[in-house]
DNA sequence: GTCTATAACGTGATAGAC
DNA sequence: GTCTATCACGTTATAGAC
């Protein structure tokens, strides 16, 4: 149906991976998008409105990627590795954890699905860890809630040092070596 | 001396820390040091001059908070201890880190400073790791420079995740599990 | 060295034709 | 549903008096 709505959300997605909220205004969306200022407002009460609803989408896009590879039939040691394993482009940012810094968090609507993300994202790898303790893959004593945290902050801040470094692959150095100690806290057989 | 110079300096680094350099502007930090626009403009080319020079103070500041801690005199263990155990509000986000979603951080000038400080940071952190290696009290296999690395994330990241989840505390246990889990990959006696 | 006045431009939104 | 024209406001910077 409504092509140019679909066409301004992709814009919105796109600039607000790149530039964050502050930095994107709506005509560089429109121009993006190929969509004038009617559709614009026609479509969305306006910048706010039209972040969430882009926001939303990359949320629930991140949730089921994040689900699919924690939630499957594996090893919960194997799923934590294949979470933190996954090869991220440093450079980029985190699609919702760019916007911690982002004035924009302050607003209640478009904090709202990117916390959403985050708890999923915790949730799942706490229980993948519990697993992996009880299955002793695991001998850590840290509470797989604290372990989860401290695992979502070493790629959340790769992504930090990624970009302030301009390189691209300290997340992975930084994800690997969280994964190494991780394994060294694991029963020698 | 120059007494509206410094308190424009004081200004922007509180704004910055704050909001950041894409939303804060000139008037906000005229209006919040006292200054006037013709004093802005007098001790500072612009903006950009101006938020150059208020992270470069920071970064001098932070430089000298972690060689304090860790240049010290302790062993090893104790000084990556000390350094991970500062108590963090996580609310507030770190005064340097902040500005990698930052459309700023683009500008090579502004980086400077920040990646300066990481670079310190993370040099003398694989320094105390590596002393900790050789004298028995850490155990991993990973090496110095990527423990450090992670590290780093772990703070960065901490600061992430509390303010995504409104949570002050989430990045010092966060913190806490990273060394939790140092510690388990220590020599057991 | 500091002030006030003003300018040029961009932002976020509205109006109304088609 | 989409377009173009326009608006009020804020931002970053300059001009010139004191």
């Amino acid at each position: 149906m409504s092509s140019k709505r679909d066409d301004l959300l992709r814009a919105a997605k796109k600039l607000l991976w790149e530039r964050g909220y502050e930095a994107t205004s709506p005509r560089d969306i429109q121009e993006a998008s190929g969509a004038g200022q009617g559709s614009f407002y026609h479509h969305f009460e306006g910048k706010l409105a039209l972040a969430v609803a882009a926001l939303e989408e990359v949320s629930a896009e991140m949730c089921a990627s994040a689900t699919g590879l924690l939630d499957a039939d594996a090893s919960g040691r194997d799923r934590v590795t294949r979470y933190l394993l996954q090869t991220r482009d440093g450079l980029k940012g985190c699609r919702l954890g760019r916007f911690a810094g982002d004035a924009a968090i302050n607003e209640p609507e478009l904090r709202a699905p990117i916390e959403r993300y985050f708890s999923v994202l915790e949730r799942y790898l706490a229980k993948a860890l519990s697993d992996a303790q009880r299955a002793g893959e695991l001998t850590s004593k840290c509470k797989p809630k604290d372990l989860a945290t401290m695992l979502v902050a070493i790629v959340q801040g790769g992504f930090v040092l990624s970009r302030i470094h301009r390189d691209k692959d300290a997340i992975n150095r930084a994800t690997a070596a969280g994964l190494a100690l991780l394994s060294e806290a694991t029963k020698r057989t």
